[in-house]
DNA sequence: AATGGCGGCGGAAACGTTTGCCGGTCCGCT
DNA sequence: AGCGGACCGGCAAACGTTTCCGCCGCCATT
């Protein structure tokens, strides 16, 4: 029969494990097991003991064995579209600060709008055997959707899913913060109002134009078909959108992007072209990305609070995980979203009060004077 | 005794386990591991049956077991030190592609630059068992190294970890990518260079000025002690920077500094004051964010490579897991730097050529003429 | 034709936990 | 004093793998 065997070709000496620490305590390895989770039917005293073998020992439980027994791995899987979009990594770090704040870890992939990578990611992370994922990717491949769901896997995604049982959805509410943002260019005096829209198959790209939209026609605006332009979501989209708007007859006096990227590029294009931002066009851009504040001038921007679509998600996702929750049935989120005015708004050229010139233009020309 | 307990409180149904496949395929569980494995021992009839009955059952190895029973996790720690700041999630994205590709996973992590963040990070990592840590954040606290060291845990620093077995060290060769920097505003005709310094309680930040320094002197440039200012590798340093150096008797005409962060901060704090990059001053970068394109103008900058820093940390980290790769023995990684020259780079304001100005200075000036 | 070697497969132990079940102890009630 | 029950701790099964060891049969050699 031979002996036990015993670490045979590991690679690195094991650490201690909850057997060392019930002999140390000199208890059964069971009363280790409840006292580390903290079930109370653990005497005080030996609760102790063992707390002070854990020390001793330098025990750390091993993840892999609790998942195994347990089936669930406190793992959360956030999947982004790419992580060098200046966007994703400040929602990655408030999503890692809650999970670990309550107890899980996050597995991260970056899909970069490649099914194929996209399929094997979600192949990776059920392979982790991870509790639930969250899908923020801001459009997504409906096939894979299907082979999550066929699993009952608690997911969570932005703006829409399917409609199934476990599917849970962050509604976030574009119209609020570009009504904002065309309300505040209208308060400044402008009337040309030009939007650059997304890529339009991109649900998310399409409720933001509609949005634009719908803001203009409450104050009675117009926006003629040229004034419109389907961007990629890029830099490269918005010069390119801005190369085309320069050659209209009639210039917007302002230029609303569908994010931010789209607008830094319309910030290039104004800029090879020797037009000033704010005094010749206001631009606004969308997301609030953290390069926004780095971009001269300042770019004003809708903001998508990246702290609340993590803590909706987290919460959301825990819904479908631990059944006794008190959200656990509660399937929609509503996200919310506002201007944040810095410095490529101003009053639209010719139409500036004397008065206010000298307060509210920006302090390059204003130095120039 | 009670018969077999099965799949109580379990979170969902458990998925086809490798006794299904066995069964199914009407061989041992044996036969099922080595086939899934790879070990040429099957008979390839065998095989072919083995691998029908996978597709059939929908078989997926669970990899917490794996992890279990072969002490490997192949998983890999990444610690940066803040996910947010726009260099780290270039290299997160190589690092994960590699490592993907050879088979194994990122745990991401991020600092914060926070001590007790840190720890606590790493004891995650432990706790997930991870197969070796990269730690990539430019500056790390000693007794964290500590820590993981006894573990004979493999290791990857950047620049300097501590000197013991199973550390091995990403040595970035600062001074090349710097000399083609000074070199290049030297040809330019530059004479007076001021430099601004990372925090010099960080090695890679000493490891710059002194690299700056010495580039200088091979030319024979002497560097006043005011010309050199220390920085805090943000862009408020960079402004607080160029704020001093602007009060300065004698103006240098161009700045070169320790990361790209400051050197935005440089053009921040040039453009409130209306000067103009880089007719009146020249401003190079280190690093090469992705930012870097973004900004007006877009930033001459020495770029480390993502590619060969992520390549490198990957090799390093198998060579100390599989110990009879090809590189298990090598502990040092060479990482070169080198120049990349966009727009905020140009002649010395009056030195100008005449014939060299409509063509080498920036197109914004150039338009205005 | 018997024997030795070897290739290939199966049985079963081990990895480190969680947890159902059972047995022991002690207290309070009758 | 005897009994019931609450409480608490230990035993051992189970989670899904990998891998050691042994067995069986086939082929080649003597």
């Amino acid at each position: 029969m031979g002996g036990p065997r015993k670490n045979t070709n590991r690679l690195r000496a094991p650490s201690a494990s909850i057997r060392d620490v019930a002999q140390r305590a000199g208890v059964s390895i069971a009363t280790v097991s409840r006292t580390v989770n903290g079930i109370s039917t653990v005497a005080p005293d030996l609760a102790e003991r063992v707390w002070n073998a854990i020390r001793e020992v330098g025990y750390v439980p091993n993840t892999q064995a609790r998942a195994l027994v347990s089936g669930r791995s406190r793992l959360l899987g956030l999947v982004v579209s790419e992580i060098t979009n200046p966007f994703f990594p400040e929602l990655v770090q408030e999503f890692e600060n809650l999970a670990v704040e309550q107890g899980y870890e996050v597995f991260i992939g970056s899909t970069n709008y490649d099914p194929a990578r996209t399929e094997t990611l979600v192949r990776r992370m059920l392979q982790r055997s991870v509790d639930g994922v969250a899908i923020m990717t801001f459009g997504i491949e409906q096939e894979l959707i299907q082979k999550l769901v066929d699993r009952a896997f608690p997911m969570v995604f932005v703006d829409s899913g399917p409609d199934m049982p476990n599917i849970r959805v962050l509604k976030v509410d574009y119209g609020e913060g570009i009504r904002e943002a065309v309300q505040h260019l209208a308060a400044l005096g402008h009337r040309k109002i030009a939007f650059i829209s997304g890529p339009l198959h991109m649900r998310s790209a399409v409720a933001r134009r509609d949005a634009f939209l719908k803001s203009m026609s409450e104050l009675g605006l117009t926006v003629p078909g040229e004034h419109i332009i389907e961007g990629t979501h890029t830099m490269e989209g918005g010069i390119r959108a801005t190369e085309s708007l320069l050659q209209l007859g009639e210039m917007p006096t302002a230029i609303v992007c569908s994010n931010d990227m789209t607008a830094i590029g319309v910030l290039h294009g104004l800029h090879r072209t020797t037009h000033e931002v704010p005094d010749d066009v206001s631009v606004i851009g969308f997301d609030d990305i953290h390069l926004t504040q780095f971009v001269l001038p300042p770019l004003t921007t809708v903001q998508m609070s990246c702290k609340h679509l993590a803590a909706a998600a987290i919460q959301a996702l825990r819904a479908g995980i631990e059944p006794d929750l008190p959200h656990a049935q509660q399937t929609e989120w509503q996200i919310p979203t506002r201007l944040v005015v810095r410095q490529s708004t101003s009053f639209p050229r010719g139409s500036l009060p004397a008065l206010a010139k000298t307060r509210l233009t920006s302090r390059r020309s204003a130095a120039k004077v």
